[in-house]
DNA sequence: TTACTTGCAAATCTTTTGCCGGTGT
DNA sequence: ACACCGGCAAAAGATTTGCAAGTAA
């Protein structure tokens, strides 16, 4: 990190301690309020511009969840889908939306990736419900 | 409409013929200055008033075209693929996205309809490119 | 006349930006 | 010391809400 130029701030560390402490991709409000007992962490407007400039860095990656406020996570690469009745999140294991993305680009050309915009759906509880 | 005790007000009226004028989803914002030529229409907030009054009634729905606003058309039923890149919405023929649908079932469980949400992926032409 | 509607202003919510003093290296 | 950074305040963009006056029915 030191090797970009960039510095290894306070506030820096304490975004990273938060991405590392949460389980689910959370929002920058509450990395700036301190995840998991984390101390009350920074400024909201300086959690953003560390998010962005860890984004650059590969080290960190946001989603949007439907509506709602967009959520930042370690970059490990996954894919998410998202409920669009209940809103769970769910992060996919490696592989499994393989035939998905096979599909769509077999019916469209297209490449897909759902890391950034995850696939919307309807889960398999919410889909059984009534509308 | 006016079975549902509504009104057919002149700022809704104008809300539907900038609909109907146009060609691909518009925004709020768009229909407020009055698409393709139409008189400058109503206020914005009002527009998003009716947009939802017309929601609601069945006639109207909205698309979220990843970041930026979101897009309203008349309801028919489509589905649409966005391009993460270049930012194409593109409604699809029904059923085109069926395979799609079914290897997303047999993946998850999870019953997709890309009518609110698009399928967010990289169209040919840009996956192509460079990153 | 009555209740739904509009226009305008102001509030919300998320994210971004400007500025200046503070701080890693 | 020098450039990067953090905190605070304010701006920006999309959408919602409050309210008094307007208008379909």
């Amino acid at each position: 990190m030191r090797r970009r130029g960039l510095r290894l701030s306070s506030a820096r560390r304490l975004v990273l301690e938060a991405l590392f402490a949460a389980e689910h991709p959370v929002t920058a409000d509450e990395i700036a309020g301190g995840v998991g007992g984390r101390v009350p962490c920074s400024d909201l407007a300086s959690v953003y511009r560390n998010l962005e400039t860890l984004e650059r860095l590969g080290v960190v990656h946001h989603v949007h969840a439907g509506h709602g406020p967009g959520l930042y996570a370690l970059a490990r690469g996954r894919e998410y889908v998202l409920c669009e009745r209940c809103g769970e999140l769910h992060a996919v294991p490696p592989h499994a939306l393989d035939p998905v993305r096979e599909a769509l680009r077999a019916a469209l050309g297209y490449e897909a990736r759902f890391t950034h915009f995850p696939l919307v759906a309807r889960c398999g509880d919410c889909a059984a419900s009534a509308d």
